[in-house]
DNA sequence: ACGCTTTTGTGAACGGATGCACAAAGTCAC
DNA sequence: GTGACTTTGTGCATCCGTTCACAAAAGCGT
């Protein structure tokens, strides 16, 4: 479709979660000084077919070359560009129990877009108190927080108080919100929740698991068992 | 359809996804003395549309009754039972730093189906302290883990010890592997990897806030923003 | 006993995502 | 400058998942 711009709209949700993959992988070759790239080379490194890869790229513009394949940098750039990682959005992590802390030391936030600019709890215990360089303040510093223009709440609480968080932080204005609680989160419409469940992914694992484990002694003689490398969900 | 159990095989990868979401909802159910519920309710409960709970329902056979709904436990029983939930798979966790500690902590394995049976770390300054009850290992202590019937393995160590860790884990037989850290990892075709990955969820949400931020100046005129409600991806 | 109400289970239509295969487009060697 | 070679971008067919809409099934009241 070459450069028009109209045309670069409407990109579908299935190519956007896979840009973030294509980016990192990107980035591991401009690591080891590698400049270009063909479709074939990019997609094994991220996990995916060199069709789906090209198909996915061509939703944001035409940046390859033919016969030659895709500039590392110019490519990077310009899914950095397309996710909005050009510019740095403040995030707030809320709920400073044990995966709060984990959270609060992780460096891959400060990597590319993203700045924690605030951790927040309800326990006075660990207000005041520094995490990662960060002091722990009550959850009343939202207010102030979004006026300076929070863009993205963390949820690490308990599954029983995200609800309550989460309407804290859609009050103030946050539309983005990353919920690690075991729970459904309602919320307006344009508000948007994703969710990082460790149980449900043990789960699926635990079916396939028990799939082989039942395919071996035999009880499911008529049914093709190999196809597994799948993942849908998420 | 009915009771055809030959018809109970081969459920949808996108409807495995989402049973763990309706177990839960199912069990906060039966917490609160509810012993019967509607597809409507559920799905509420589940954040689905009742339509796609009920055929998700249909792939494991016919446990409702018309005019009636579902009795709660029963059919608790009957999608952990097809998760494999009714028996417990011992699960092992590799790289016991930030992350590594929290999840050792994280209550939500042993609740149900899950049993960690160990804790590795390459670290010799973290061998033989205990951590939420359970001793930290070397990385040797897999081959005698894995006698003893290792079903998955939790990988939280860097992303660039990531796969060797994998390697190590399917060298031994495991063939369920859980990856926190932010990289593909390549495995024979037989063995089930799922990854659990904050920043790709982060730059989702970045996508989106970005799309919002265009569109309310104005630079996105002939654009239709609202449907965002949406998951794919994981 | 019977008809009225409720809710399930599912056939059919739809829409989005994936994979295939190739023409178009560009590079590079000479 | 030309021709052979490489790799992209995409039309098309297919597959999978979602949604709609309703007939069949069960309970309930009378
Ligand atoms: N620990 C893990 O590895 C892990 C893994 C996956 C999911 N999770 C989930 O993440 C969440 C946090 O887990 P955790 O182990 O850190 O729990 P935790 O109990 O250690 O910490 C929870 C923190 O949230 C704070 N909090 C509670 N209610 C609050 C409120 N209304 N407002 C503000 N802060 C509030 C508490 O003071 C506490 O500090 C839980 O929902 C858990 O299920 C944890
Ligand atoms: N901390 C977080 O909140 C967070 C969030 C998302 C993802 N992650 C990812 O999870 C992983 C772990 O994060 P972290 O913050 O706990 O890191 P960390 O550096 O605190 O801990 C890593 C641990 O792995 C161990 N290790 C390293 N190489 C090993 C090997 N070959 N075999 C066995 N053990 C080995 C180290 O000794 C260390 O104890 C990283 O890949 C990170 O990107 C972390």
């Amino acid at each position: 479709m070459s450069a028009d711009p109209s045309a670069r709209r409407g990109i579908p949700d299935a190519t956007v979660a896979r840009l973030p993959e294509y980016l990192r992988a990107l980035t591991g070759f401009a690591e080891r000084g590698i400049t270009s790239v063909s479709s074939e080379e990019l997609a094994a490194a991220a996990g995916v077919r060199s069709a789906k890869l090209r198909k996915d790229l061509s939703h944001l513009g035409s940046y390859g070359v033919r016969g030659v394949g895709y500039e590392v940098d110019h490519l990077a750039y310009q899914i950095s560009r397309e996710l909005g990682l050009t510019q740095d959005w403040p995030v707030a992590i809320i709920g400073m129990g044990n995966l709060g802390h984990a959270l609060a030391a992780y460096s891959g936030f400060a990597t590319r877009g993203f700045r924690v600019v605030a951790l927040l709890d309800q326990d006075s215990h660990l207000l005041g108190q520094e995490i990662a360089g960060i002091t722990v303040q009550p959850m009343d510093a939202l207010t102030s927080l979004a006026e300076q223009g929070l863009a993205i709440g963390v949820i690490a609480t308990p599954a029983a108080s995200a609800q309550d968080v989460c309407d804290q932080l859609v009050a103030v204005g946050v539309r983005s919100i990353l919920n690690f609680a075991p729970c459904v989160l309602v919320v307006p419409e344009d508000v948007d929740v994703r969710k990082v469940d460790l149980s449900t992914e043990l789960q699926i694992l635990a079916f396939h698991e028990q799939r082989r484990a039942l395919a071996a002694e035999g009880a499911l003689e008529h049914v093709t068992l190999e196809p597994i490398n799948s993942a849908v969900g998420r």
